[in-house]
DNA sequence: GAATGGCCCGGCTGC
DNA sequence: CGGGCCATTC
């Protein structure tokens, strides 16, 4: 074992806050640790420390992690450090595991069966479903993912169905839904992923019980890491563990909280100074990661953040490249420009797992994906449609849930009649009343419910059959291994029967998916031996519902496509960020009109940037294609706060093939500049000017222009960046011309019609690439034979007629406007810009030259 | 009871 | 656009 004594900041390599941080040893503490500053780090040696110098035994320790990947990277790490002995009897998990691991423990002090389940929102949605229809609660009245919304945000804060007082006629009916929902689970012998902390908080802050007072004595030290996304009652719990000792030791980094849509709340890490007087502060500034310029872009996006901890990033690593801001035509224009620069950077020798893709949702992900298809480039996708959210894993994985737990209702109604036994909705319903009467689950009411009234033969006979089915499986389930077992489910329910007869390449598909399943399920047992437990369904089954989507991230040789949330915590050489457009990024929700939360949007921007460690592409589109419909986006605001100095703008080969001639040309500025207003961001705030932030971006302006930015709301999206960057007046930027090589591949524009992505071209066997072993099949659309290659160009209208971004028109209505872009359709169109509008979409044949 | 087609509606981020 | 739900039909 490793001595880390006195000496461990040196021998560590550890900078003075950091060793602070690290040797810390009683009492609270805070580490507000900017990014890429190694609070991982310091987190690993403060628990080494803990354990070799101050003798601390492991099992009293609990780090909490926000991903199993990153509980296990941390393990791993002590292990190296401590060695395996002292590290395996270590609490690292995410609060989700560490609580089921808790409530496995003392399952019947919370009213619970050691072989519950864990539901996830598909779960949650069945059992709700049921309750809507038993007690006859309209669906439009009171939309059920409202409802469950609300039961979910109500237990984040500590409330349950038998706490929750309704204020008003539509909250007495979600109290009602919220008793029955938590009723049911109960007798279903399960919990939503809420309970799982809730559980364990009410017993932690049960002061009769025995078991809650074991808990609050069980851990003398507790790390939480990422703290600024800790929700109210995940703090509780980490205040009920160190109420006696009062070591807790939390990093985190407020300008980094993107979690607010789930409970976690910002002013808990803000706050901890004044929750805990006398806590120790520490800030870890200094930037390890990232070269200076993506430094600066970063804190250029950050440093205009309404509420932050002061603090100040730096970095003592070189500038590197300027960061592109790079304009496209579509969103296949984007992809096809980060496959470029992916395979640019792979022939140059960056490990395809050092580069990543970036976007805000999950949405962009396909045009993305089919580009990198097409290219033959290597992949994964993290989360998304996930692996086990396809109907034939969830199908058998309700087979082993039923198995381990029988009286999981929504998992027997699943598989009950899948693969067909004639058992049909009717006779379910029956089957579901009388079990209802009787108080019983489903399962245990069918043998009686055979031998009841009012059945006729055949379904008598199709349930008994699979009844004597699930009491073979369960006999199997006594002795075989979950593997085993999970092959027998596939084997003698006639699930693998009634794929092979779909005789098509998407039952060939399930069934590796299936194969795959199982596959894991052996992964999981070897590991478990490894680590000299017992391997169960119950703890793989627990695998199965809190794996986060970070977790699938494989240590393969891929590039890396993922949301920006899913990105927190990693760093890659190379990000392609895409995607960077108002209503994109800043998303802007569809309902109500709500503007959203452009403070969290910000952050969010700031996260994604911050991923990089050598170099950074930003991506922005013009026109997006979707959720089915075209739209035209301004650059994000985030581009505007990116410093002039650290940026450089570059024009899609596309872009630039459309309409290059428009972007050399000289243009008069505008009489008056095009303001480019946002839809609604000036309603935010009308808070401090942003005179701090003019005047970083100075040198851009001319001698006596006016300050345009001093006067607007701070978050008001005011991009005097844009009237020059965009396409209008790109010269005054910065030549662009010779920046980058032209692809013939890529000089043919987007997919400007439907028919280049005809579905027949789909699933050709042989037409996508190689699929390594294990690799998952992904049901989607392999355009390989579409891509934009084979597309015409589109017609130069802007040419025809005249008009060119830039170009000032007439409208009739709007008055003077200039053209921003066009649209290339049958009948053309142009993106106006009319002084105090919101640019416009509107038919050339309704425009006229100003002249 | 199963299979198919049409229609409506939501459409983000995720343990 | 796509998933889920309903109605129609065999």
């Amino acid at each position: 074992m490793v001595e880390l004594g006195a000496e461990l900041g040196e021998i560590a390599g550890l900078s003075s806050p950091q060793i602070q941080a690290a040797r810390h040893e009683k009492g609270p503490m805070v580490v507000f640790a900017g990014a890429g500053s190694g609070k991982t780090r310091v987190i690993t040696y403060r628990i080494a420390n803990l354990l070799a110098t101050h003798r601390v035994p492991p099992y009293r320790v609990l780090a909490v992690t926000f991903t199993n990947k990153a509980a296990a990277e941390m393990r791993h790490r002590l292990t190296k450090l401590v060695g395996e002995e002292l590290s395996r009897d270590l609490w690292v998990g995410t609060f989700h595991a560490t609580c089921a691991k808790l409530l496995r423990r003392y399952p019947a002090a919370c009213g619970l069966k050691s072989s519950f389940l864990v539901y996830d929102d598909d779960d949650q949605r069945a059992v709700m479903n049921r309750i809507y229809k038993d007690q006859g609660i309209d669906d439009k009245k009171f939309p059920l993912r409202q409802v469950l919304g609300r039961i979910h945000k109500e237990k984040q804060e500590g409330v349950t169905g038998t706490d929750f007082i309704p204020g008003n006629f539509m909250e007495r009916t979600i109290a009602q839904c919220f008793q029955a929902y938590d009723e049911r689970l109960r007798a279903a012998n399960a919990v939503d992923f809420d309970d799982l902390l809730l559980y364990v908080m009410r017993l932690l802050e049960n002061k009769d019980s025995p078991e809650g007072e074991e808990l609050r004595k069980k851990f003398s030290y507790v790390l939480v890491d990422e703290f600024q996304d800790v929700n109210r009652v995940q703090y509780r719990l980490v205040r009920g563990f160190t109420e006696k000792t009062q070591n807790l030791f939390v990093v985190g980094d407020d300008d980094q909280s993107i979690y607010r849509w789930r409970g976690a709340d910002v002013q808990i890490v803000r706050n901890f100074r004044h929750d805990h007087p006398g806590a120790s502060i520490v800030k870890l500034e200094q930037n390890y990661r990232s070269t200076a310029n993506v430094v600066a872009a970063a804190l250029g996006v950050i440093r205009v953040a309404r509420d932050r901890e002061p603090k100040e990033l730096w970095t003592a690593n070189q500038a590197g490249e300027k960061i592109p801001i790079v304009f496209c035509v579509s969103e296949r224009d984007e992809a096809a420009y980060v496959a470029e620069r992916i395979r640019e950077a792979m022939e140059a020798g960056t490990p395809a797992n050092e580069i990543a893709v970036f976007y805000r949702i999950h949405a962009q992900s396909r045009v993305l994906e089919e580009v990198l298809r097409s290219e033959r480039l290597p992949y994964q996708i993290i989360g998304g449609m996930r692996f086990f959210e396809r109907a034939e894993v969830k199908d058998l994985v309700a087979y082993l849930r039923l198995l381990t737990n029988p009286d999981s209702d929504v998992d027997l109604v699943r598989i009950i009649n899948v693969p067909s036994r004639k058992i049909g909705d009717t006779t379910v319903e029956k089957l579901a009343a009388f079990a209802r009467e009787r108080g019983s689950s489903m399962f245990a009411a069918i043998e009686d419910f055979i031998h009841s009234e009012g059945l006729t033969a055949q379904p008598k006979k199709a349930l008994a059959r699979f009844l004597a089915l699930m009491k073979d499986l369960s006999s199997s389930a006594a002795t075989a291994a979950p593997a085993e077992l999970a092959e027998r489910v596939v084997e003698e329910s006639g699930y693998r029967d009634m794929l092979s007869r779909l005789d098509s390449d998407e039952g060939e598909a399930k069934l590796q998916n299936l194969a795959e399943l199982i596959g894991s399920i052996g992964e999981f047992e070897e590991e478990a031996l490894a680590q000299g437990t017992v391997p169960n369904l119950e703890g793989f089954l627990e695998r199965v519902a809190l794996t986060a989507a970070q977790d699938e991230l494989k240590d393969v040789p891929r590039v890396c496509l993922m949301t920006v949330h899913a990105a927190k915590g990693l760093e890659f050489d190379l990000v392609l960020l895409t995607g960077m457009e108002e209503d994109i990024f800043p998303w802007r929700s569809q309902d109500n009109e709500r503007p959203g939360d452009v403070e969290e949007e910000r952050r969010l921007a700031y996260v994604a940037i911050t991923r990089a460690k050598k170099h950074l592409f930003v991506l922005h589109a013009e026109r997006r294609m979707i959720f089915a419909n075209t739209r035209y986006n301004q650059p994000s605001r985030f581009l505007g706060d990116i410093p002039r100095e650290v940026m450089r703008p570059v024009i899609s080969d596309t872009m630039r093939a459309a309409r290059g001639r428009f972007i050399d040309r000289p243009m008069a500025p505008p009489a008056e500049p095009p303001r480019l207003a946002f839809r609604s961001p000036a309603a935010s705030s009308p808070s401090t000017p942003r005179v701090e932030l003019d005047s970083v971006r100075s040198p851009v302006r001319a001698e006596g222009e006016p300050a345009r930015a001093a006067a607007r709301p701070a978050s008001g999206g005011t991009l005097e960046l844009f009237p020059d960057v965009r396409l209008g007046g790109l010269r005054m930027v910065e030549p662009v011309g010779d920046e980058l090589p032209v692809r013939p591949n890529f000089s043919a524009p987007a997919a400007p019609t439907r028919q280049g992505f005809v579905r027949s071209m789909q699933q050709r066997p042989g037409a996508g690439p190689e699929r390594a072993p294990g690799e998952r099949f992904v049901e989607r659309d392999d355009d390989a034979g579409g891509s934009s290659s084979s597309l015409r160009p589109r017609a130069r209208i802007s040419a025809d007629h005249g008009l060119g971004p830039g170009t000032r028109v007439l409208h009739k209505t709007f008055g003077t406007g200039v053209v921003l872009s066009l649209d290339g359709s049958a009948d053309p169109a142009a993106m106006v810009q009319f002084p105090g509008w919101t640019p416009k979409l509107i038919k050339i044949r309704f425009l006229q030259p100003e002249e």
